[in-house]
DNA sequence: AATGAATGAGCTTTCATTCAT
DNA sequence: GATGAATGAAAGCTCATTCAT
């Protein structure tokens, strides 16, 4: 998969828009070859088949977001603003880009479980920032020592997940980045050291 | 739609079975009628559509899901007790239930945005027992006045979801139910007025 | 496969005729169900996949053919006029059924490797049919003893199959069956004892 | 066709090893380029289309059989003889190249009528070496002279053929070089004024 | 002459739903 | 009410061929 080539590029956007305009069920491939720009055949030439289309979106996509989130959080000083900093982009960045958050929240929820999985694996290394947050609240002494570190990312993920699927099956009618506040104080008050 | 005929809960009980080890996409309606005992016209005696036996399937075993926690909770005479409570008998009821855990937090995920709104509006019932537990912790001036209940309640409903998908996703290789005291614990912190 | 129920057979007529006309390639399902006057997904509801038609329509119609040579061979009282009643029913039958000829002889020698191995088979109860001639004519001493049997009865096969593709290449042209008795003087003067 | 630019031959011989290897329905005109070592679009610079490189194939190489076989027979000084050489010859070159008598025997046969009505044309030379044996026989006064010169021609061919054919799809388990004496005695005892 | 990226027509099979019995 | 045979629309993927470079 020759990813600098612009098709490659092209049948991604197109892929993006197709699935939250229509679902993901109802992506056929020639609908995004069409929007794409390209004949059907050429989707062939960058992805081994539709699965893979849709693997590399959520991978060149989420590649990105975490990215983003990371290269942000380096320069807070210690783990709780760091926490803020991801909680307020995890919601930022989704705010944004409104074919994103619908593909990402909605749409790729309704592969099949092998796809899924593979899913799961392209979030690790978002899961791991979240970690690397936990053990740093910890070493701080901000964070209580005697955390179960997956679960409480368990918890900080679901949390920040299930809140962004709500706003989005509400059709965005609200402001989700002004929850950022609350939603960091609920998780930094279970997390700190009773003082 | 006759709830009360044998068949009816003859093809609920299939669909479950059926969804839960075929996955979502492989659970023709011939499937489903051939586990019942029926004939594939039978279904749609009972059913209008494919769709609306998922829909059927959810509604029903949720009554139950709701129904046990609802009826657990109400002897227990503070908020936080009561949440406790919640939470491990959600855990509890899936991680008794494998089918129906399968179902729920994977399977039913797969289906399209029309079928989770449905299934959305059928767990409000369920949110309503969170709320009802937070206002209550409230007046009971045991969690902080300030709290934004619709988004506590997504927090709170958001881990536990989090954590039983995981926990499913992983073949539920570890011990669920255990897990209630620590995330008993992180919720609470969160909304407690003392600290 | 339920062979007497009457839309198998009607798919079977349909698909020689259809098979005939436009080639083994261009042989589309679609055609052949539209031919038998049933819905396409009605085939597969008597066949496994288009292969399977294939080899079904060669083996009902092989069936018959040797059933007929069988039957009509029994009551002659030597190997010799066995012989005769073969290649002239071999010839006749072919003669008789356009689409039969051009179905056994050209088209269905354009299938795959593993397609014609089954069609091996099929033919199996007609080589049996010949070696059988054969060893008659042995203990009639009217053939040599010295046969190698296998050999002899892919000379007898291939010169009777060859003669009849090329009737039908040269679009049946001349007349088969007077040949007959040439092939039959061939053949026998290659088998029998000196006198 | 410029048959003398070694890239016309380096796609000859990548043609008969792919097919040989895939058959001829997986034998993509990409997968012959990539074993010639050119690009997919100068197999078109050499070749009309898919079919014409098949037809060139059988032409190529039944050339060079042909012509083995004639020039071995002219030094023979009766019918007999050469038939004996014809048979020894016909069954020896392909038992001696693997590749091509798949590619004649198997593959070759799969292909439409109308290709398989040129390679009919192509075939004729070695027909015609055949019927020349045949007439110089019943000159010699060795075979009788009532015969009909096309079927006999036919029943030599058919009879070799059908022998080259069961050979190839049993694997090549059995010494087929071996065979031509008894070929040849049935041939001859076939045709012979003397008996 | 040579390349190889791009094209797009073409076809088997599945399965939710219907309806005559 | 119950059946289950029949329906037919729908879509992913392949691959021979082209053509701009």
């Amino acid at each position: 998969m020759e990813k600098n080539k612009p098709k490659y590029n092209q049948i991604i956007e197109a892929a993006v828009e197709v699935i939250a305009e229509n679902g993901f069920n109802a992506s056929q491939v020639a609908k995004i070859a069409n929007k794409a720009g390209v004949a059907d055949g050429t989707i062939y030439l960058y992805f081994k088949n539709k699965e893979d289309i849709l693997i590399s979106v959520f991978k060149e996509k989420m590649g990105e977001f975490i990215k983003e989130i990371a290269s942000s959080i380096q320069y807070e000083d210690n783990a709780e603003a760091k926490l803020y900093t991801l909680i307020s982009m995890h919601f930022h960045q989704l705010a944004e880009d409104h074919h994103l958050a619908v593909v990402t929240q909605l749409e790729l929820r309704q592969s099949n479980i092998k796809l899924r999985q593979e899913i799961n694996q392209i979030l690790k290394p978002y899961l791991t920032v979240i970690d690397d947050i936990i053990k740093e609240g910890i070493e701080e002494n901000i964070f209580r020592d005697n955390l179960n570190i997956p679960l409480v990312r368990q918890m900080i993920f679901g949390t920040l997940d299930e809140i962004v699927t709500n706003w989005v099956m509400q059709d965005q009618r609200y402001e989700l980045i002004s929850q950022s506040s609350d939603v960091h104080a609920f998780i930094t008050s279970g997390l700190s050291v009773n003082h």
